[in-house]
DNA sequence: ACGATATGTAAAAAATAGTTTACTTTGTGT
DNA sequence: ACACAAAGTAAACTATTTTTTACATATCGT
């Protein structure tokens, strides 16, 4: 894959609004903890799929959580 | 990761919309043929920077090319 | 009939996502 | 000061995506 465009994402901030921890939303979409602290910190690109599930989780759309510049 | 809400996607159909092969698509979003045949093909979950880059090459959101439920 | 292009399959290798475990740090409440 | 939960780091492991290569089939124009 390229280095094009810059992923990120607003992870943290939908997580404090519904004062989950990163441990219920892990658990809540089905990854380890060790995930979302990865995706909060731009370590990775998730998969579209899990993706999709936090978006779900925070009733928004992927493109609410994640942006691509 | 789960075995959750089914992801299908309709890059075949947009793709055929704009005239371009499969090879057209690999090559301006930087994958390899086999990648986007894959996708077509529901072979699996492709990552989120992928999914936004097919996206913008169609001018469209994620979530007009990528289906979950 | 021939060559060229588009689509498909398959399988091994490389790269990266995601898990697990264990330890550290930081903040908060008592 | 203490205990506890939340957040962070790191490393080794597993699972899955993506690449590469090679070959098959179908279609289209000449």
């Amino acid at each position: 894959m390229f280095e094009s465009g810059q992923l990120t994402n607003r992870l943290a901030v939908y997580r404090a609004q519904k004062g989950y921890s990163q441990q219920d939303v892990a658990k809540k979409v089905g990854v380890s903890r060790q995930t979302i602290i990865s995706i909060e910190k731009n370590r990775y690109n998730p998969s579209l799929k899990l993706a999709f599930e936090l978006a779900r989780l925070f009733d928004v759309g992927v493109e609410d959580i994640f942006l691509y510049q």
